[in-house]
DNA sequence: GCATTCTATACAACCGGTTTCATTGCAAGG
DNA sequence: CCTTGCAATGAAACCGGTTGTATAGAATGC
């Protein structure tokens, strides 16, 4: 591959000038500058990225770390990241991490030895857990998705609890009383806040919550099949099940149909996310829409700031929610 | 952050023995060894890997072209390349090109201007279009997938013709004669391969294929369902669909649904791919399974290959695929 | 005891660009 | 005509490691 001295040395000119010729054109006559670029063309001339970039301390790239890349929900968000990304010209280095805390750790490294000028973390676990002896390091970091919004870092994500009531309010509005639910693992932040949102809304509808009716599980189909076969099998006269993700709620309908449930007739099932696949089942699923994409883009533009812009204030985003009414919830007052 | 020659200083020694310290430690004497660790961990030092990359000439990374990285399918294929990558100690960069060649060239242009070493390329666009002037410019390329295996690079991928054909004879062996075809897009090599395998099932059976029960698509959930819809409204007696994704397939299910048919009495419905939520279909999907992981596992160590190694032969690798009988395709022989 | 070999380490070049500073030539101003 | 200023360009330092070569000292051989 041509370098910088080959052109120079067929346009007769110094590599400083090369350099000019690509960086700031302006500064060459306009005879030199077209001598320049001609004998760049013939010569096929790129410069080397490994060069300038090591010249500039600064690799554009952002890395990614995302608990599973083939889950759905996340490679949406990564999608948006990516769209981000393309806009920013940065460059985007995705790590699976599997929500391994060693792996999330050689990604903080890449920032340390300038493998990437940043991270953009979906995992739950926070910036400070991941840097073991405090070292205020300067790390460009965001979080998306489930981030604590106290930490010394912007985040992105949703309004959890409250998105959680308002799905938990549609639900008692459609009549449900027995309201059995999924939840997600229960050591996760969105777990909790989660399930604070249903708290609220039976509260505010002046009614008891029955903490023996909820079951954890994996954020996934079969986390939620099993856990809706225990519930179902344990609980007695639910008529609804409130699925802290569309992927749970897609498990609980296939137990719910083994156990010879009439779907929505005997049982009301509410997911959470809107993946695409909710509208495909059988009965198509009301959830919660969280914005994906767009929580990827926003958390790409937060990380595009803090690597161009000086010291700007952190801020944490919280992107509307929206409730997707399909069939899975049954209204039932009329009984 | 400290450098080589802060290190160094502490140390007591010159540059060289510390960067000797890390590379080749068995050429200090104990003492100077353990000298420089000392300091190196005094200091926190870490080798910026910028100006490793910039001095060894390759960068330890490789891009993946997806057309689309929130397709289920490609999501998994990333996630086994990434799995290949962490064992050969290889960065990814992933770009979601959205099938569009102009952004593919530039992935093309990154290995050019050494920000990548190698590319494999998850969409259909071989290695020669994307290089518009021949030059062989020895790009390291390996495409995964939907690839013509006779290119001058490495491929894996699946048996398309066969498999379908496999899937095609199961059909015919439940004693399914008129079967729709909702086939993918109709210029993709893998439309054309499995469409090729129909009908060597349908000719070694003796019978005859008809032309006009085919329907193409996207290989989408809303593509299968719109084609699905015009297939059946269009061509009566159908008694089972062959469809050449998953997607299109859960697609179809919701098509049949709303029509009024009763699955999987009244039709079956065969997928391929073989992704998670089919089982949770309803009804469970009968497809035919892809090794995803497994591809991009295979991708991934072909790439490691041709990075480490000389010159290698050429290969093409077609994984084994699996027939999944699910309750979507019911036998009607006794009909 | 001196030449030879080996070991441990230092010195300096190098990777391929970018950028600062110096230099040259020409135009404008006094 | 001489000074000043600016535009265009070149020379060389620099980014932070790695590595080939040189060298000093110790060990070995005769």
């Amino acid at each position: 591959m041509a370098q910088i001295r080959d052109v120079a040395r067929r346009a007769g000119v110094s590599p400083a000038t090369v350099s000019r010729a690509f960086s700031d054109p302006a500064k060459l006559s306009k005879d030199t500058l077209a001598r320049v670029l001609a004998a760049a063309t013939d010569l096929k001339y790129k410069p080397s990225s490994l060069a300038q970039l090591f010249r500039e301390k600064r690799t554009n790239t952002v890395l990614v770390m995302v608990p599973d890349i083939a889950n759905v929900f996340f490679a949406r968000v990564v999608s948006g990241i990516e769209r981000g990304a393309f806009e920013s010209k940065l460059n985007l280095v995705v790590s699976d991490t599997g929500d391994d805390m060693d792996i999330e750790r050689v990604g903080i490294e890449m920032v340390q030895t300038y493998r990437a000028d940043g991270v953009i973390q979906l995992g739950e676990r926070p910036l400070n857990e991941l840097l073991p002896n405090e070292e205020h390091a300067q790390i460009p970091f965001v979080q998306a998705i489930s981030a604590d919004p106290r930490g010394a870092y912007p985040t992105v994500g949703i309004d959890d609890r409250s998105s959680s009531a308002m799905m938990a309010r549609h639900l008692i509005a459609q009549g449900h009383r027995r309201i059995g639910v999924i939840a997600g693992l229960e050591n996760r932040l969105v777990t909790q806040e989660r399930l604070r949102g249903i708290k609220d809304a039976v509260a505010d509808a002046g009614l008891d919550f029955d903490d023996t009716i909820v079951e954890y599980a994996p954020y996934s189909m079969g986390g939620g099949e099993q856990a809706a076969q225990r519930l179902l099998s344990r609980a007695r006269h639910l008529t609804a099940l409130f699925c802290m993700s569309d992927e749970i709620a897609i498990g609980a309908i296939r137990a719910a149909h083994d156990l010879g449930y009439d779907l929505p007739g005997d049982l009301s099932i509410s997911g959470f996310d809107n993946i695409e696949f909710g509208k495909y089942c059988t009965p198509p699923l009301t959830t919660v829409m969280q914005p994906a994409e767009k929580i990827g883009e926003v958390a790409m533009a937060l990380m595009s700031d803090m690597l161009t812009g000086q010291d700007l204030p952190v801020v944490h985003e919280m992107l509307p929610t929206e409730l997707v009414i399909r069939s899975s919830v049954q209204n039932i007052c009329g009984e």
